[in-house]
DNA sequence: CGTGCGATGTCAGTTGCTGTCATCAGCGTA
DNA sequence: TACGCTGATGACAGCAACTGACATCGCACG
C-alpha cells in the first residue's frame, strides 16, 4: 500500500506498473494480486471500515429519528473518521481526482455505500422508494460537502459541512 | 454495436472478447478500438445525445422556474427519450446490471450527467453549491425512478415516475 | 521431530489495448 | 484519364493487467 500510494502520487496512477510497486515493496507482482484484486483497490481498502460505521451509527439512531436524520448522522460519523486521517484523505483524493479509472471505482464505492445505508434504513422499517431515496440524498450531501472539504484551504470541520449541505439540500429541494 | 450487444446478451460481457466481436461483425479487433475507446463504451454510445438533450430542456426553462423544477423538467425529457427506445434500454440494463465493470462505467456517465446538469443549472444564475446538490439530487430521483422502471412488468410512465419520485424525494428531505 | 497450512515465488498463458506502417477505395482536380 | 489526397481498414508487434497451476518455504502445533 505504501509503496503504491507512492509511486501514484510521484508519476501518476496510470504510468505506474504494478511490476514497479511490487519491486519497491519487496514482493512479486503475483503477490500484489493476492492482496488487491486489482491495480485500483489499493485506494480503497479501508471502504469496508466506513461501510461499518455508517451503518451501525445509523441503525444505533433513537427510533423517533425521521430518516434523513438518521442518514445524516451516520454520515457525520463517517466524516469524522475520514477527518481523523490528517493529510492522507487529501493525497488519497489527489490521486484520484487525476485518474478517470479511480473515479469509476470510486463512484461505485460510493454507491455501495449508498445501497448499505438504505439497507440500513429499510432495517429501521422506512419503506421503499423512501429508503433508496434518503440514502441517494444522503449520498449526494456527503458527497457535495466532501468536495467542499477538500477544496477549503482553511481546515473546515467536515462533518459540520455535511449539516451545512443538508441544509441546503433542504432548501433546494423545496423550490427556493 | 449490434454484436456486441448480441454477444454481450449472449454468453455475458466478461465472457465475450472483442475478437469475437469484431468476427461476427466482419471486422478486426483494431477497427473496433477505432469506433469505441474500450469493450465497455459500445453500451454508453447515446450518452452523448442524452446530456444534449437534457442540458438544453434545462435552459429553455422559464426564467422564473425554480431550480430543482428545471432540473426535473430536463430529467422527464431524458426519460421521455429513453422510453423511445422500446425494449432496447431494458436488454441494455439487462447486460450493465451483470457486470460489476459495466455497472462502474454507467455509474461515471451519471457523474457526467450530474456535472452537466450542474453547469446547465449555474448558467441559469443558481450559485454554488445549491447548483450541485440540485444537480446530484435530480440524477438520485432518476436513478430511482429508473431502476422502478425497469423493473415494473407492468409499463409506467418513465417521466410519471420521475415526477413521483422527486415528490418524495420532498417529503423525505423536509423530516417525514 | 514430523506435519500441515498459509503466504510467497515462478512460470506460462489470455486478453485488453496501443503504436506503426501498409493497403485500399473513393473523390476531386489538372 | 491519370494523379494525388484522404479517411477507413488491415496486419503486426508489443506492453501491461490479470489468472491458473504448481513448487517452495517458514512457522505453529502436536
Amino acid at each position: 500500500m505504501q509503496a503504491a500510494f507512492a509511486l501514484y502520487s510521484e508519476r501518476g496512477f496510470e504510468q505506474t506498473t504494478v511490476a514497479e510497486i511490487a519491486k519497491r515493496a519487496g514482493l512479486t507482482e503475483r503477490t500484489f494480486f493476492r492482496h488487491f484484486a486489482d491495480k485500483r483497490e489499493v485506494l480503497f481498502a479501508g471502504a469496508d471500515a466506513l461501510r461499518e460505521l455508517l451503518v451501525s451509527t445509523v441503525m444505533q439512531a433513537p427510533a423517533s429519528t425521521a430518516p434523513i436524520d438518521a442518514a445524516a448522522a451516520g454520515l457525520e460519523a463517517a466524516g469524522a473518521a475520514i477527518q481523523e486521517g490528517g493529510e492522507l484523505p487529501r493525497q488519497r483524493q489527489a490521486i484520484i481526482a487525476a485518474s478517470a479509472e479511480l473515479r469509476e471505482r470510486e463512484l461505485i464505492k460510493l454507491a455501495s455505500l449508498a445501497s448499505a445505508l438504505a439497507d440500513a434504513l429499510r432495517r429501521r422499517g422506512v419503506e421503499e422508494p423512501a429508503a433508496s431515496l434518503t440514502a441517494e440524498a444522503g449520498i449526494a450531501v456527503f458527497r457535495v460537502a466532501f468536495e467542499r472539504w477538500i477544496d477549503e484551504s482553511d481546515q473546515q470541520d467536515l462533518p459540520r459541512l455535511i449539516r451545512q449541505s443538508l441544509e441546503q439540500l433542504k432548501a433546494v429541494v423545496a423550490g427556493v
